[in-house]
DNA sequence: GATGAATGAGCCTTCATTCAT
DNA sequence: TATGAATGAAGGCTCATTCAT
């Protein structure tokens, strides 16, 4: 008997975002990534329920993703500088690196696939950065501002970053990191 | 004989930006346009050849329209910084209440409905901005990195915050815009 | 703007019962019967929401046909044998002209498309006849047993004429029609 | 190396004649067949060819099965009436007892299954009865109509009592029985 | 022999597009 | 112009059958 095999997962993972980066979310259809992934169309469904279940622990997959690297080599004892600089840069990489995944969540987001709920656990992902910002309000070295935005501040500057890195082709210097996290750094500072 | 009608165009584009808020591009069905517009499937046959025509020329609108509540109100001669707030304060207002404009064009970024000149039309649509800012760097008033950046930090802290207002359904006091305006400044300024 | 044609409803249930007769409900498909019945695949689900409604409302087509056939002709005001004639009569004119009907009905039995309740309103259909059985029994024309089991002797044989006139291909002259409603009624009579 | 194991090839028999009575012929997948008969699907293509073959030969099984016990504890030296009602009572002991295999037949001959020569072969089944039935005629005992007409009589009562008695949940008390036999007796006496 | 994952043809259904009215 | 019924290609999903273990 063939066994069951977790790596055909990541591949029909990998094949459905390859696919709503070249044509979004509209642009799927089984038949596609099965043929993407290599397997054939019935064998999507013994991994998957229907397509919607394929979208939505894909979805989860690239959430937790996310947040597992967000904060990776960062600790709460760091200087807070140190911290945010630590984060600022692991999810610009992030977005960088697993761009596919950033449109795919964007595209969730308006689509029927996700619901209510689902969208409230992603804003949680979050939470220890917000930590962060309101330990740096507190030691008076960022801006008094609600949390919330200094963090839409932030993640926003990543964001689009990362967005015309891919869509403009750019490539970025070590000097360009700095002179954006010089921005980010500059804006927030108190 | 009847005439074409605009205002049927215009019903049948706001059909078509709901949707595609409510549910994605992906969501998004002819029949569902006329239903939603109130006119008969065929009838959008007669204003559009086509589905994608009728998206292509949205996006067009859509991109024209932005292009032109940018600019409302600003004039070269403005002092730089009267300028850059006027122009910072024109794109965030037209993100708030055109959201669905916004979520529009940024799906249709990943689809196939975009093929790649128009993309790059899209980013013609900064130039004005993209001078302002060179001669703010002229002035030394601003930092002296390379303007793609300088624009891509300020629009990418504009397009998060009208997200995040919109998504978590937050209200935008005159305090808050100031303090989200003077966090792009301070990020910017030299 | 065409006009929803209700002969077209016909055709479709017409195409229906025939390839149910020749290959039973398993053979169905929503391709063939668009085919047999003239029209394109998707002008099916303009009639029908999908093929469950289709088979139910046909099979509820079926039922209250059979219904108005059983009793024509006959009045409660009728001598108890001349009325039980006609029924007779009708039940097996009704079995042999629309034979189809019946293999439909009674396939939908065992499938998943028709529920218990409607099963139920499928026995009320004979109530007319339990009336009259009722009476023949307070007339001490028949035999003094359950109405349920003289219902269902007399059922039983037409139903069998039935099959075996069409299985067998014979031809029912009237002096064997004669011959068959004897057998039933020395059967029944007290 | 294990040997082909008849008791499998009855929970497979039993299993396909369970979900026939449950959804139909139409209702049954080899994967629910395998799964109700507690083996894997690969299994069943041990035993059987095909899907046809496992029907064309579960088909075959309940007609032998049916012929073996229509005739039981009858004798072609009984007196007529005694033959004739042990083998009334066989069939419908037969019926009752394994009603999914009547269901199974009925469904059978209306599908794409069974093909014309099994049908003539079924019809021979009965051969045994019908010589009884003409040694009735010849007796004078029964009425003088063509045999097929006779069988065709009775057998219909004795199904329509087994669905019946099935269908709406009726027990057959000895006397309800001999109600019955009374019925069929006198339809067909002399 | 037994298993059940894998396959892909084919079914149900949707939807862009056409066309008779 | 406007309508919406009709079309049929294509997408989601199932299921008979195969095959590696």
């Amino acid at each position: 008997m063939k066994i069951k095999d977790d790596n055909k997962i990541n591949d029909i993972y990998a094949a459905t975002l390859k696919l709503v980066k070249a044509s979004g979310l509209a642009g799927i259809t089984m038949q596609a990534v099965a043929k993407e992934a290599g397997v054939a169309t019935g064998t999507l469904y013994i991994y998957f329920q229907n397509k919607d279940e394929l979208i939505i622990r894909l979805f989860d997959v690239c959430v937790k993703n996310s947040a597992s690297n967000f904060f990776k080599d960062y600790s709460v004892r760091d200087p807070f500088k140190v911290g945010f600089r630590t984060i600022w840069s692991n999810i610009l990489q992030h977005r960088l690196s697993r761009f596919p995944e950033s449109i795919f969540i964007e595209q969730c987001f308006h689509s029927p696939f996700i619901d209510e709920d689902t969208k409230i656990t992603l804003k949680k992902m979050f939470d220890p950065l917000l930590e962060l910002l309101n330990r740096g309000k507190r030691e008076h070295l960022i801006k008094n501002i609600d949390t919330f935005w200094l963090l839409t501040f932030m993640i926003g500057g990543i964001n689009e970053v990362a967005k015309r890195v891919v869509y403009f082709n750019k490539k970025l210097s070590v000097e360009l990191m700095d002179q954006n996290f010089q921005m980010c750094w500059d804006g927030i500072k108190a």
